[in-house]
DNA sequence: AACGCGATCAACCGCCGAAGT
DNA sequence: CACTTCGGCGGTTGATCGCGT
C-alpha cells in the first residue's frame, strides 16, 4: 500500500523530467515498448521508479496525445460525461481521443468548474444552485440529495434515442460555457438506451468500458463491454426536474438545455435537428464503407457490434422536447433504415469529403419550427458521399487550436478525431448535417526534435516492432498525423528543448 | 522592478483491485 | 487463503507563468 514499492529504492529521482530523460523513456518504450513498468526505469536507464515513467509515457510522451487548448466542444463533451459519470477522469478521457485523465481533471477543476459556478451551476451536481439550496430542505424530508447519477426516466424502446431541438421558449438563451455569448439556441440531446437495460448509474459505478479495462465491466454485469459508453436518460429526467424549478440565473431552461447537450450547435441557419439513434445487432459492415474514406479509428465500445444511427424525420417532440421513447422504434429493424449507418469493427475508415448529396434534406416543419433532419434511404448511403459537417458548436475566441469559423464554415482537421470517436458527436454530426462545412487544411507546423522522436517511435510501432495492435497504431497515426497539422502542438516541448539544447 | 494573486500544469501520493506466488 | 507485486485511478500539491497593481 502506499508508495510503490519500486519507490522505496534509494536514488530515485523525483519531479520534473528532464528533457534526457523524456529522450532516454521515450526511445526505450520505442525500441521495446513499455512491458513491465517496474522494468521500464532499470532498462531505459532512468533513476525513477516505474510507476512515475508510466505516468510521464501517458500524460506527456505518448505519441497520441492530442496537446494544446480544449475545444469549447471538448469542454461541453467533459459537462456532459461529468454529469453522467462524476469524477472518473479516466473514463472521460476514454471519450476523448488525445487527452489525458489528467488533463481533463486538470482543466475541470481549474476552469470548468468555476465556469459552471459562474453560471449558477453546481459542479458536482450539475445541478442549479437555487435548486440545491431547495434540494438542502427537501432532501431532509424525502431522503438523499438528488444525485446526477439517479435517474428515473427509463426508456421502453430499444434504440438510442436522441432529441435535437433549440428550446424556444427558454426566456434566457443559453450561452456555452464559453466566453462566446454568440451561440445559437441550443438543441436539446437526449438519449435513451434500453438495448441495455437502464441501471441507476448509482449502482453503475463503471458505466464505461474503455480499452483493457475489463475490471470496469465486470462491476456491472447489466452493462455489456460494448455499449455506448453510458446511458443518458437521466438526461431527460434531470431535464424534468430542472424545468420545473425555480428562476435565477441560469434559467431553469437554461440549466434544462444544458443538460441537453446544448454544445451541439447546428449552425447558424439550423434551429433544430432530430435524429433517433438506434442501436442495432447489423453485423455486416456497412454498404457506404468506401475506400478513400478518412481514417477513422473507432473506440473499443465500436469495435464489435455496429452502431446505427437512425434519422427520424417525422416524429414529433413534446413540449419539453422529449420524444416518446417508443416513437423512436423504427418501422422495422430488419431493414435498412433511413439514414443508417454502422459501426463495425471493420469500418476504420469513413467517407467524409464530398459535400452532401441529394439523400440528405432538411425540412421545416411549420407546426414546431424544428429543422426535421430527413435523409432518404438511399442504399443507406447517408456518409457515403456525405462531407460531414463539423460545425456543432462554435469555439471561444481563447480556442487558438481547434477553431471553428461559422461563417467560414472551416475546422481544423483535429476535429475529426474527437468527432469520430465519439457517438454522441457522431450522431449530431447528423443532425448538423444540414449545415454543410468545409474543413481546412492547416499547415504544418515546424518540427522539432520532440517530433523526430515521436515519428521514430511510429516508424517503430508500424513495423510491429511493439506489442501494441496494429489497430492501435493506425489510431495513433492518424492522430499524430493530425498532431503534426496543428503548429503549436508542440510549441511547449519545442521550448523546453531549446531551452535544454539551445536553438534547434 | 517588485509583489501578490490566480490560473495552469506536471507530478506525486495514497488507495484499490487484479494477478501472481 | 494470505501475501506481494503491479497497474491504474482520483485527489492533492507544488512549481511555474501571466497579469494586474
Amino acid at each position: 500500500m502506499g508508495r510503490h514499492s519500486c519507490c522505496y529504492k534509494q536514488k530515485l529521482r523525483k519531479g520534473l523530467w528532464s528533457p534526457e530523460e523524456d529522450e532516454k523513456l521515450l526511445r526505450h518504450i520505442t525500441k521495446y515498448g513499455h512491458g513491465c513498468w517496474s522494468s521500464v526505469p532499470k532498462l531505459a536507464g532512468l533513476q525513477r521508479c516505474g510507476k512515475s515513467c508510466r505516468l510521464r509515457w501517458i500524460n506527456y510522451l505518448r505519441p497520441d496525445l492530442k496537446r494544446g487548448t480544449f475545444s469549447q466542444q471538448e469542454e461541453n463533451l467533459i459537462i456532459e460525461l461529468h454529469a453522467v459519470l462524476g469524477n472518473r477522469w479516466s473514463q472521460i478521457a476514454a471519450q476523448l481521443p488525445g487527452r489525458t485523465d489528467n488533463e481533463i481533471k486538470n482543466l475541470w477543476n481549474s476552469c470548468i468548474k468555476k465556469k459552471l459556478r459562474q453560471r449558477g451551476i453546481d459542479p458536482n451536481t450539475h445541478k442549479p444552485l437555487s435548486d440545491l439550496h431547495q434540494d438542502d430542505g427537501e432532501a431532509k424530508q424525502q431522503g438523499p440529495p438528488p444525485n446526477h447519477t439517479t435517474h428515473q426516466l427509463k426508456p421502453t424502446s430499444n434504440q438510442l434515442l436522441i432529441l435535437l431541438k433549440p428550446d424556444h421558449n427558454s426566456p434566457t438563451p443559453l450561452t456555452p460555457i464559453s466566453d462566446s455569448n454568440q451561440m445559437s439556441p441550443p438543441p436539446s440531446i437526449v438519449v435513451t438506451n434500453d438495448h441495455f437495460p437502464v441501471v441507476d448509474a448509482s449502482s453503475t459505478s463503471k458505466i464505461n468500458c474503455p480499452n483493457n479495462n475489463n475490471n470496469t465491466c465486470k462491476e456491472n454485469p447489466l452493462v455489456p463491454t460494448k455499449d455506448l459508453f453510458f446511458d443518458r436518460s437521466f438526461l431527460t429526467s434531470h431535464s424534468h426536474e430542472t424545468s420545473t424549478s425555480s428562476s435565477g440565473p441560469p434559467s431553469a431552461d437554461t440549466t434544462s438545455d444544458y443538460f441537453h447537450l446544448h454544445h451541439l450547435n447546428y449552425g447558424p441557419n439550423a434551429t433544430a435537428g432530430e435524429l433517433s439513434m438506434n442501436q442495432t445487432s447489423a453485423a455486416a459492415s456497412p454498404p457506404w464503407l468506401s475506400q478513400n474514406c478518412r481514417a477513422l479509428q473507432m473506440n473499443n465500445e465500436f469495435n464489435s457490434d455496429s452502431l446505427s444511427i437512425l434519422v427520424n424525420p417525422s416524429e414529433p417532440t413534446t413540449s419539453m422536447g422529449l420524444k416518446p421513447p417508443t416513437s423512436a422504434i423504427p418501422s422495422s429493424s430488419t431493414e435498412p433504415q433511413a439514414g443508417s449507418f454502422g459501426i463495425n469493427s471493420s469500418a476504420h475508415y469513413w467517407e467524409a469529403g464530398t459535400s452532401i448529396n441529394s439523400s440528405t434534406s432538411v425540412s421545416n416543419t411549420g407546426s414546431s419550427s424544428s429543422i426535421e433532419l430527413q435523409i432518404s434511404n438511399n442504399n443507406n448511403s447517408f456518409f457515403e458521399n456525405t462531407i460531414f459537417s463539423w460545425g456543432l458548436t462554435e469555439c471561444s475566441p481563447s480556442d487558438k487550436e481547434t477553431r471553428i469559423h461559422p461563417l467560414e464554415g472551416e475546422t481544423e482537421e483535429n476535429k475529426w478525431s474527437e468527432f469520430l470517436h465519439n457517438p454522441f458527436l457522431v450522431a449530431a454530426a447528423a443532425a448538423a448535417a444540414a449545415a454543410a462545412v468545409t474543413t481546412h487544411q492547416s499547415q504544418s507546423p515546424p518540427q522539432t526534435m520532440f517530433n523526430e522522436i515521436k515519428l521514430e517511435s511510429h516508424q517503430f510501432l508500424c513495423t510491429g516492432g511493439s506489442s501494441i495492435s496494429g489497430a492501435w497504431y493506425q489510431q495513433q497515426q492518424q492522430q499524430e498525423q493530425q498532431q503534426f497539422q496543428v503548429p503549436e502542438l508542440y510549441a511547449k516541448d519545442f521550448h523546453r528543448r531549446e531551452a535544454a539544447f539551445g536553438p534547434i
